[in-house]
DNA sequence: CACTCCCGCCAATTA
DNA sequence: TAATTGGCGGGAGTG
């Protein structure tokens, strides 16, 4: 603020301005300013800050942020008041962002402004995140500091953060080396494993995640004392010199921070919440369980999570337990740790340079690999093994007969879904209890731990994905809306069973052969298209990626990353390979995870009574959400993973109809519809029934989109395109089905208005090559669904899904999209095809969808990140992309 | 009012 | 001794 005031004010006093400063400088004379970097306080001096210069960093760093948020207050305005907020804000945003963003936003330096985590995303926008093996970037904290605006103090808590995630390492004084993502999931595989140790005992013992937590501070006061901190600090030190790092003691923020990401990494639901990580952590670390301290812990985890947030691992959610709401994180980065780096980085040429992104991209192709992908945690590259195993679970199962090659990609999904619905019903009764004791704790709806639960304990590796998954629906979004409905999540049952089994009623089955998977839940439909592994695996991710990157940061499109990223990779010489070796795995995890939840969900007994009960959850299902808020941000992905836990939820909490938000649904469609956008392969749609919430709208979200992207270089457009439409329930009412390739066109409907704005701005490109709108429609199979009307009969979703099924499916399995039903985006569909093989591996096609994707977001969203980049000596596309991200992250 | 978490004092550590 | 690091908690901004 003071620099700020001090260019306008005075533009230059070469002294300094203000008294204040120098206060703060403390004992920075000018003097030593020349010795030493100086520190703050000396840049402001010089003016060279000038309020544009610092504008410029902050804006083209920050801008993307800031205008996500207040995209994200005109998200909620348009929700009130759609129309109002939307003409107005859009335009002067734009205005802003033109001309005079600069002045309005340095007057404002608002505090979110000069958050930790703006500040962290523009630190990780001047690195790579997957900076070439040669490349090493030392990073000047005083530097980096002048250069940020900030003190270097605030340097050190982001730093530190990264340090114990060994992103970077002290080399020497003031000097840092930037190492990006590459060991980012050998790190976390090491904290993973670090904290089974310590906390896992816990975790497995008890089911409930609560109880375990509690009982984690009890009982980690016994085991973990001794070593745990050792571990920990010796993972980190690996890399780098370890000398000077070591030196300093625990360095408690680096401790806490890896003792924090264990928690998440150990956590079934993956979500902790942050009183109970601070009790942990306090107990950890000393018996006195002050309350002053706890709060200082508090405070130091908020500090952490905001690092982490930008860092696209966590997203900050809401429990909702007895007492209310708990602020809580969850985990949202990759839960899988590959044991080898090096495949992956083979098979998933992209990285994600966003740290929101990670998600994506190479999972896709990994997924499609394996099959089972991303199901199986080591395996998922690797195995086969898994694969097969599930298969013939499967196999036993009615669908899987169906499935032929390709399409085994989607029965091993859905066998998998069958399996771990299984399992999880096998576990359930047992559990069942456990969740449902769960359930009552958290009481009112909201919260949900117990999916988590859910999964497996053990090691099969869908347990453990849909786990997490399992998570989602009962963490609220960030955003109010999501209350997920429980209803629909029966469907997600259907598909394992039913599909496999098959089972019941009809609910979710997948039409033989097809490559969909239908979710017979009310109001929920998963279409999966192309069957092949891609397809799954894309399905899975889809959903999760929907959940995931939404919008966020990854802007780069964590999902779809897979594709994108790739091209990005490409595109940028840094990190292609490397790079999505992470995301990857992230993707494959959460894409996992995603599908799963939605599979395993329910819980036999519950499916039905969802459907069944149609008023409660179901329709709370379409409702599901996405955040909207900021693209980049993190919650937008969440949203998109409610969406799919919901169904679950609904299942379980019939209760919580409330949960639905009418409002929310857009937003949910956007990020959605980006994720599917990224996801090219198949032509996977998601269709929301509207609930009474949403009464209104319909939407239907393409999982796969992206097709273009992936195939076509031009299409890049396409990619960004995102999938979801949203349709008037009225409008669909006289049709049968509305798909919009874009998203954005159509359907932005209305109410969204702002929201549209953004995706539109986002997407618009995308859209206007993908124009068509696809519809998806088809057959009436979606119609009923479509069909404002639906209740929940369980029954006739299914129908639908079988009807689309024949078609979807068939056109899916040659190129997945090209029946005409599917998808609209003939981009995608066309293009699509899927790579199955060579899907994955190709980075070379990737490139350009990257780049593509790289565009138009940057294009939709800011220029400025562009211009910025000039900075950015390193990897161009590097930065870009992370720019990208962020920009991304603005434009919704 | 509760939740966040910025700010920067000041101590520990290092150079 | 000066500078670098980073623990810590008051208290302000937000909703």
């Amino acid at each position: 603020e003071n620099i700020f005031d001090r260019s306008k004010m005075a533009p230059k006093t070469p002294i300094k301005n203000e008294p204040i400063d120098l206060s703060k400088q403390k004992g920075c004379t000018p003097e030593r300013n020349p010795i030493t970097p100086v520190k703050i306080t000396d840049r402001p001096q010089p003016d060279p800050w000038t309020p544009t210069a610092n504008l410029k960093i902050l804006v083209s760093a920050a801008s993307p942020d800031m205008r996500d948020r207040e995209k994200k207050k005109e998200l909620f305005r348009p929700i009130e008041n759609s129309e109002q907020s939307d003409t107005p804000d859009s335009l002067q945003y734009d205005i802003v962002d033109d001309s005079t963003v600069d002045e309005f936003e340095k007057q404002r330096p608002s505090r979110k402004q000069k958050s930790l985590g703006l500040l962290c995303q523009k630190f990780l926008a001047r690195y790579p995140n997957y900076p070439m093996s040669t490349e090493k970037s030392t990073i000047s904290l005083d530097e980096v500091a002048s250069i940020l605006g900030v003190e270097r103090r605030r340097i050190y808590d982001i730093v530190n953060v990264l340090e114990s995630l060994h992103l970077v390492s002290r080399v020497a004084k003031n000097q840092y080396c930037w190492h990006g993502r590459h060991n980012l999931s050998q790190t976390l595989k090491m904290l993973q494993e670090a904290g089974e140790l310590q906390y896992g005992e816990l975790m497995t013992s008890q089911h409930k995640d609560q109880d375990l937590e509690y009982k984690f501070g009890e009982r980690k006061k016994e085991t973990i004392p001794d070593s745990q901190d050792r571990p920990l600090l010796d993972f980190s030190e690996p890399d780098c010199s370890s000398a000077s790092a070591n030196s300093r003691k625990d360095k408690s923020l680096r401790i806490m921070s890896q003792k924090f990401v264990m928690l998440f990494l150990v956590s079934k639901t993956k979500i902790v919440t942050l009183d109970i990580a601070a009790k942990i952590l306090i107990e950890e670390t000393q018996d006195t369980v002050d309350h002053s301290k706890f709060k200082t812990k508090v405070r130091r985890l908020y500090d952490i999570a905001n690092v982490l947030t930008s860092l696209g691992l966590i997203k900050k959610v809401h429990v909702t337990e007895e007492r209310g709401r708990k602020p809580a994180f969850k985990w949202i980065g990759p839960v899988e740790f590959p044991e080898k780096t090096d495949e992956l980085r083979g098979y998933s040429p992209t990285s994600d340079p966003l740290p929101g992104t990670q998600r994506g991209a190479s999972v896709q192709y990994q997924s499609s690999a394996s099959g089972k992908q991303s199901f199986t945690r080591h395996a998922s590259f690797n195995s086969a093994q898994p694969c097969e195993a599930t298969r013939r679970k499967v196999s036993s199962e009615p669908n899987s007969p169906h499935q032929e090659k390709q399409d085994g990609n989607c029965s091993k999904m859905i066998n998998l879904a069958a399996v771990c619905r299984q399992k999880i019903e096998e576990d359930t009764g047992n559990k069942a209890c456990d969740t449902e004791a769960i359930l009552n704790s958290a009481k009112n709806s909201n919260i949900t731990l117990p999916l988590s639960l859910l999964p497996v304990p053990g090691d099969s590796d869908f347990c453990v994905n849909p786990l997490p998954q399992a998570v989602f629906p009962v963490v609220q979004a960030d955003v109010p809306s999501f209350s997920l409905p429980v209803g629909i999540s029966s469907q997600a049952s259907h598909p394992s069973t039913p599909a496999a089994s098959k089972t019941e009623n009809g609910k979710p089955t997948l039409v033989p052969n097809q490559p969909f998977l239908c979710f017979p839940s009310s109001s929920l439909f998963m279409l999966c298209g192309g069957l092949q592994e891609n397809n799954l695996s894309e399905l899975l991710p889809t959903a999760g990626e929907l959940g995931n990157r939404s919008a966020e940061a990854q802007a780069a499109g964590p999902p779809p990353v897979c594709q994108k990223r790739s091209s990005h990779e490409c595109s940028s010489p840094s990190a292609p390979g490397d790079d999505e070796e992470p995301a990857v795995k992230k993707q494959m995890l959460e894409h996992s995870f995603l599908p799963l939840s939605l599979v395993v969900p329910k819980k036999p007994s519950e499916s039905p009574k969802a459907d069944s009960s149609p008023g409660s959850g179901c329709s709370a299902a379409v409702h599901l959400e996405v955040d909207r808020f900021d693209p980049a941000s993190p919650a937008a992905p969440e949203a998109a993973n409610k969406e799919s836990i919901k169904p679950l939820d609904c299942q379980k909490q019939e209760k919580q109809s409330e949960n639905k938000d009418p409002d929310e649904p857009p937003p949910g469609n956007e990020h959605i519809s980006k994720e599917n956008a990224n996801q090219p392969f198949q032509p996977q749609y998601l269709y929301v029934q509207p609930t009474a919430g949403l009464s209104s709208f319909n939407f239907l979200f393409s999982a796969n989109q992206a097709p273009g992207a992936i195939s076509l270089a031009a299409n890049q457009m396409p990619s960004l395109s995102v999938p979801c439409v949203m349709v008037p329930s009225a409008a669909l009412a006289s049709f049968p089905l509305v798909c919009s390739p874009s998203f954005t066109s159509p359907l932005s409907p209305a109410p969204d208005g702002s929201f549209s704005a953004a995706a539109s701005t986002n997407f618009s490109v995308s859209s206007l090559a993908s124009t068509p709108p696809v519809f998806i429609s088809t057959t009436a199979v979606v119609t009923p669904k479509v069909s404002p009307a639906p209740l929940v009969d369980p029954q006739q979703p299914p129908h639908p899904p079988l009807h689309l099924s024949p078609v979807l499916t068939r056109s899916c399995s040659a190129v997945k999209l090209d029946s005409p039903v599917c998808m609209g985006h003939p981009v995608t569909l066309l293009k699509l095809q899927q790579p199955s093989s060579a899907p994955l591996t190709p980075k070379s096609i990737r490139p350009a969808h990257h780049e593509a994707f790289f565009k138009t977001p940057g294009s939709l969203g800011d220029p400025v990140a562009w211009k910025k980049n000039e900075g950015n000596q390193i990897r161009n596309a590097s930065s870009v992309q992370r720019r990208l991200e962020i920009s991304s992250t603005s434009p919704d």
